[in-house]
Parts: structure tokens; C-alpha cells; sequence
DNA sequence: CTGTTGGCTTACATCGTTGCAGACCAGGGC
DNA sequence: GCCCTGGTCTGCAACGATGTAAGCCAACAG
């Protein structure tokens, strides 16, 4: 069916190894023959068989990636960044949606699709650090972003904690007290909701402002997650002016629900969210927002994990950098 | 290194062969020979080499999806909708960015990295369907949504023409009869851009409503050319009541753009958009546009080209058929 | 008792490529 | 003239799986 070296090497008139030479850039190859081998390839329109030089060669020459799912604004831009970062050094890329499922998460780390991969990176969102290293095989790994300390695995990270910091601290030094937070639920701890309230108290505390509860919210991770959310916190009747969402689509949706209801932004309460989406700069009004240096945490994370998959043996020790994060003050909470 | 089948059958005191019988629910296989071997897999943690059994079969269950970037949200919502469908199915989706330029186009198309794919699902850009035919190899090729007539390739298509005048019409039945195009330039009439802005001609036709080039802006198809060709019109002087945006990014982005610059939508000025993406029913106002059947789109196209990839001998004829669309009224153009 | 059938298992070749070892040849040093 | 060196090219085995064909054994018919 299709073409493969025999064929190039038969029509050459050489044999089907120096064909392979000639692909490798084997040094000592006579120009003539060279031309000719190139000739035939050009003529058959020959094509190397990715698939065979994977089996002989032990390596694909892909990456997997594992997220929640790519409608979500915030990972399919890190999706594309990570793309792009691979691509530039050679790697392609295999996603795997886990729709946010310990089930799917975990199939995806384990999965026979692991073998067509030479290694992974995992943004976490179900499972924890334990669930993690048991059901991840002997290929290196890599976590994304957002999630759990564990000293035995290779992550890059977000300042959750000093980020949200940062966004509540602007918040306050807006002149606002009764700063509401949407997406968490008040015992969280770990993950990106939980470092994110964590980072929220401490700013409060920082500020001698005093903690209520009440004004915790939790919800899905999405637009209209925020937007019910929302819409809960104003029903209860529940005192508060300002809103931070903790992702962006949360503050988006809360955003949304709180011109429908004729509330005016900032004035009244003011916004801020998390992530800083390419979406947040045109909202209206633009949204105020924390730059987690999505760029930057791709770059690194691709950069690592090539790193391990080359150098197997050098075993660095566990990586763990943060990425530098940047306050991206806006309309909606100047 | 890893475990191969030789090393299940040393285990279970079998032949290699059998344990491969035993993998592919061969029926004649003794149960207690066959019970001898799944231990010996559990036991050794075994997992089977898709390389292999790809360069064996010739199948890699895997299909290539080329679309310009995953940060323009229809693309990444469209993406997630293919990698759902195809998993569904047993396939995998490699996905490869061509930027919108050519030459990235062409190279997708013609990449090794097709040697790793049973087919290829393609969202074109920038090339037209003779640079098509002629880069794509022999594998099973299905064009989605955007693009060109041509009676010799397989395509799901989005109904741009009858969309669009469908959009034009809902602003002028809303008494609006300066609408402003933002996306394409005059002489426009194939391409989605051309298809929509021909659609929209039909309708100002229809409504007898004289057609004005000077209305028509052209530009990159993201907010911030949204923004900026938003910009280009209000300080040229020309007198609009309505902004059509030819997608959702770019309505998205005038809209950002007119609210900055104070006028009033939808009192002043209304805006439409294409595609309806999730953000526009969060935007706020919230965004008037046409839901042109992404997830029908996405099935259709799934399923079209895994035919064409399992049943190559049955030569179906080209299929090219047109999703259903929808227009959503919102706040933006009531 | 022999031949046949059918359930169960195996050996071998094969997919397209690359690593390894060696063949062959011309030129230079002895 | 012979050996050695190094440039150039080739053959064979191997990566890990599956298809084909055949082998083996028990049971059953003749």
C-alpha cells in the first residue's frame, strides 16, 4: 500500500539499510548515491512510517496531556501554549479530556494510550498526590499548576496562595470589607480553591479585616456556576461589596448575574477573578484579575518533562518552580 | 524495560501467541489456561504496545485534527465536541495548530505526523480546495465547517450563506438599516467570511436595503481586531446602527470597543455575532448571534470520516452535508 | 484399531524501521 | 606485494505485536 524504503531502495538501486543512512544523515554516504536515494524518495513520494521507527526506537515522540476538558477558556489556551512549546522541540501532543472525573483521571494516567506517549502532563483536579503516584506507571510525569504538594513529584506551579493574596489585598485597599468568594467552600484547604482561600484569609487577616463564612460560596468552576452562584449570595440577602471568583469564568458569570440584576460594577461591588483569560480583558466592564503566568508554566512544564524523558538516568532531583504571577488591574475593580 | 507479552507467557507457561489470543477474545482458549494468563498479566502489570500492534495492523486509531489555534474559543469548543465523538468510538485526536498561515496548513497536511493518524479531520483557512487535494495524501479526509464548494471532498458544512442573511435579517427587521460588517472586505465571496458576507447581501436585498462597502471592515477574526476595526469605523465618521461581527470574537470585541467609547448597545448601536461560543451568553449585554450546530458538526464529521476510514471499499460518494443552525436572541440585538 | 473431527495451542513469518557487525574497495606505509 | 586504515555500503537481527498454518490430543465413528 504505501510507499516504504524497500520500494525507495529498489528504485535507487541501493539497499534498503543505505536508504535508511541516507534519512539519518549518516555521515559517510557518497553525494552521488545520496542524490539518487533522495531522487527516488522525491519520485515515490516516500514518507517514513513514524509508527515502525516508534516500535524500533522505544520512543513516540509525543506527549500526553491530561486536563479537564479543552471548552474551558483557561486550559485551552495552556493547551495551545504547551502545543506550541512541544512542537518547538520536536514533541506532539496527545490530549485526554477527564472531565473533571477521578474515574476518567485516572483511566487517563493509566490508559494503554500512556504507551503511545513518552511521557505526561497532568493538571489534577480529582485526585490527590497518593491516588496519583499509584496509579501513574514508571514514565515521567509532570503536574500542572494547580493543585497538591507532594516532595516526590516533578510540578510546576501557580502562586495560589499569594496570588489570591494579592487580588484580595487590592481589594481591600479598594476600601472593600465584605469581600465575597465564590468557588470555594470554607473548609478547603488544598487544591487550587483551597490555596485560593487560604491566600484570601491571610490578606484578610493581614488587613485586620475579620472572616465570615457567610460570604464563601461554592460552586462548579464555570461561567454559569458563577452566575447561580451569584444569584444565591443575592437572594440570601447576605451584605457584601465586592466579588472574587477564582477562576476567571466564575468572576465572569458573576460578573454577568450582577448587571442583570442592575447591580453596577465597581461602584457598587467590584470584581476580580483569577487566571486572566484572554476573555477577562474584554469583558465590559474588563475584568481585574491575576496573570498566572500561563506562558510561563507551559514553557517550564514541557521543558522538564523533556528534560526527564531524555535524560533518564541523570535523575535530578524533584522540581517544583512557581511561576511569577502578575496583578492585571482593570475596570471592574480599579 | 517494560513488560511484553513473552514475558506473560514465560510467566503463565504459555506460548507468546496464546497470550495474544487470550488479549483479543480468541474463542477457543481453555478457561483455565486462559485464567493462568489474565493472573500472569495482573501480576506483572502488563499493558499492551499499541506501536506494535499499530505497525502490525495499520491502524493507529488515531486521527489528526488541524485547526489555527485552541486559544480562539469556537475552535477549542469545536475540538473538545471531536475528541468526545472520536472517543466514543475508540478513536484518539492528535491535534496540530496551523496558526492560520499556509504554509503550517500545508505542512499538517502533509506532515509525517499523518503517518500516525487513520485520518484527518481539517478545518481550512487559508488554502483552497486544488492546494487541498493536492497536499493531502491518500488517507480519508473530511473538510469542517468553514469553507469552499468542491464536488470531490467530503465536508460537514456550516450554513454560512443562509446563517448570516438570517442574522442581517433580525437587526433589520429591528429597524436597523446601517449595519456595519466587521470581518471581511468587498470583494469577499468565498471562505466563510465570504460566504457570511454574502449571506448578508441576500438579506439587505431582500429587505431592499441599498448595500454600502464603506460599512464593510476587514480584519484578524479575534477580539482585539474586533476592537480595533470597531475603532477604525466609529472614527471614520460613517454613520451605523448595527455591528454584525462575522464570529462571536469579533462581535465580542466591538462590543468591548463601543461600550469603552460610550454609546449604548443595544439602544444606540446593535450587535451580532457567529458562532455563538459560551461567552457570548455571559457577555454583557449578552450577545445576539447564530448557533451554527458545533456539536451536530462535530458528530457528523466523526462519524463521516471513521466510515470512510473502516469501510474504505465501499466508495460511498462525497458527503457533504449541512448542519442545522440556530439564531439566539439576546440582549445585544433584541 | 484406525481415521477423522474439532478444541486448543504453538511456531514462524511479518509489519517498516534502525543498530550492529562486517564486507568491500582504494590508497598509503612498510 | 601485503597489511592496515578508513570511507562506503550491505545483511541480519530486533523492536512487540498479530495472521497463518499447522501440530497435538481427546473423543468419536467406522
Amino acid at each position: 500500500m504505501a510507499v516504504t524504503m524497500n520500494d525507495v531502495a529498489r528504485v535507487a538501486g541501493v539497499s534498503l539499510k543505505t536508504v535508511s543512512n541516507v534519512i539519518n544523515n549518516y555521515e559517510f554516504i557518497r553525494p552521488a548515491t545520496k542524490q539518487r536515494v533522495l531522487d527516488a524518495i522525491d519520485e515515490l513520494g516516500y514518507e517514513a512510517n513514524l509508527t515502525a521507527r516508534s516500535l524500533r526506537s522505544g520512543k513516540t515522540s509525543m506527549i500526553g496531556l491530561v486536563l479537564a476538558d479543552l471548552s474551558i477558556p483557561y486550559y485551552a489556551e495552556l493547551a495551545s501554549d504547551i502545543m506550541k512549546a512541544a512542537w518547538a522541540r520536536g514533541y506532539r501532543v496527545l490530549v485526554e479530556q477527564s472531565g473533571n472525573e477521578p474515574e476518567h483521571e485516572k483511566a487517563a494516567l493509566q490508559g494503554q494510550f500512556r504507551t503511545l506517549t513518552d511521557g505526561l502532563l497532568f493538571i489534577p483536579l480529582a485526585l490527590d498526590a497518593e491516588q496519583i503516584i499509584h496509579a501513574a506507571g514508571k514514565k515521567p510525569l509532570v503536574l500542572l499548576g494547580e493543585y497538591v504538594q507532594d516532595p516526590r513529584l516533578d510540578m510546576v506551579l501557580i502562586q495560589n496562595h499569594q496570588a489570591a493574596a494579592a487580588v484580595t489585598a487590592h481589594l481591600l485597599a479598594g476600601g472593600r470589607r465584605r469581600i465575597a468568594v465564590i468557588g470555594a467552600h470554607d473548609g478547603d484547604t488544598t487544591g487550587s480553591n483551597g490555596l485560593r482561600l487560604e491566600g484570601y484569609k491571610a490578606a484578610l487577616a493581614d488587613a485586620g479585616v475579620t472572616y465570615d463564612p457567610a460570604l464563601v460560596i461554592d460552586c462548579d468552576w464555570r461561567r454559569d456556576g458563577g452566575a447561580e452562584a451569584t444569584a444565591r449570595l443575592l437572594d440570601s440577602g447576605v451584605d457584601f461589596d465586592a466579588v472574587f471568583g477564582l477562576n476567571d469564568a466564575l468572576a465572569l458569570g458573576a460578573l454577568h448575574e450582577l448587571l442583570v440584576r442592575g447591580r453596577k460594577v465597581p461602584e457598587e461591588i467590584a470584581v476580580a477573578g483569577f487566571d486572566d483569560i484572554d476573555e477577562a480583558k474584554f469583558a465590559s466592564p474588563s475584568l481585574t484579575t491575576v496573570a498566572p503566568g500561563r506562558t510561563e508554566i507551559a514553557e517550564r512544564a514541557v521543558e522538564l518533562l523533556i528534560n526527564r524523558i531524555e535524560n533518564k538516568d541523570a535523575a535530578l532531583d524533584v522540581q517544583q518552580p512557581e511561576a511569577a504571577f502578575e496583578l492585571r488591574i482593570r475596570q471592574s475593580a480599579p
